[in-house]
DNA sequence: CGACTATTGCGAACCATTTGCAATTATAGT
DNA sequence: ACTATAATTGCAAATGGTTCGCAATAGTCG
């Protein structure tokens, strides 16, 4: 059992094939996937896209994934695989970055976690442009 | 003229009522606004809710205003009022930061702009927990 | 002022996400 | 193992933000 897969025990939830099935897809990909993405690998299951969110929801709502949104759909990556991602705004390709934020410590606040969307134009988009 | 309409001027396009109108809503309030908001504060004009998001998108493109988004509902706000958020997981209230984003600038990528969502715990909630 | 074209308002389409509910299924207790 | 029970699912329909097509309107330039 994976310790995400525990951290759902933990949380007293259970451990549905639906569940386990769309923690195994998010490993098994590196790059964060959208709920239809996930729904779409799924499709050998007769799992619902309803059921996707409702379980993505949760392992949000645990800590284990996060969600990040670029205004239009969401995608979801797990929270140890912290990185960050820089969208092209004319071709809307990716790019990983590694995290190099250094924040001052947010006078008061604990447990800070954060997200960054970082867009840009790429070099071939440029050159079209 | 404020420099913004001047912007939208020199990109070639027309200094309309609504859009007049929009920068100056944005311009009188100094958190993130959201389409429908912008909307209900037009709500003197008969300003429709796709010409809102017309010109926030104008804007956008121009980089006069910078879109954010929490997953939901996009913000936007000027870009030269640019600064952070942090809104507390236990009661929801926001602090505001200064910028202190140093990347490294992403290979290949020009024209770069972000958004960072952060959240914490509050020092209150730290306490009540 | 008049012509030309960008922009608007309106309505309907779109798409991601959410919700209500009855049927199913994982789990704890025996 | 078997059962009782409550969590979870699938389905279908609703929701809500955002976008689009098009005819009417209104900036802008000469």
């Amino acid at each position: 059992m994976t310790e995400y897969l525990a951290r759902v025990r933990q949380a007293g939830c259970r451990l549905t094939k639906a569940r386990r099935a769309i923690i195994a897809y998010l490993q098994a990909h590196n790059e964060p996937q959208t709920a239809a993405s996930v729904h779409r690998g799924l499709r050998g299951m007769r799992t619902d896209l309803a059921s996707v969110y409702r379980t993505l929801e949760l392992l949000e709502r645990l800590g284990v994934v996060n969600r990040e949104s670029d205004g239009k759909t969401a995608a979801y990556a797990f929270a140890d695989r912290h990185h960050h991602h820089i969208v092209c705004r004319g071709c809307h390709r990716k790019a990983c970055l590694p995290c190099a934020l250094r924040l001052p410590s947010p006078r008061g606040f604990s447990a800070v976690q954060h997200q960054v969307v970082l867009t840009g134009v790429c070099a071939s988009c440029a050159l079209s442009a």
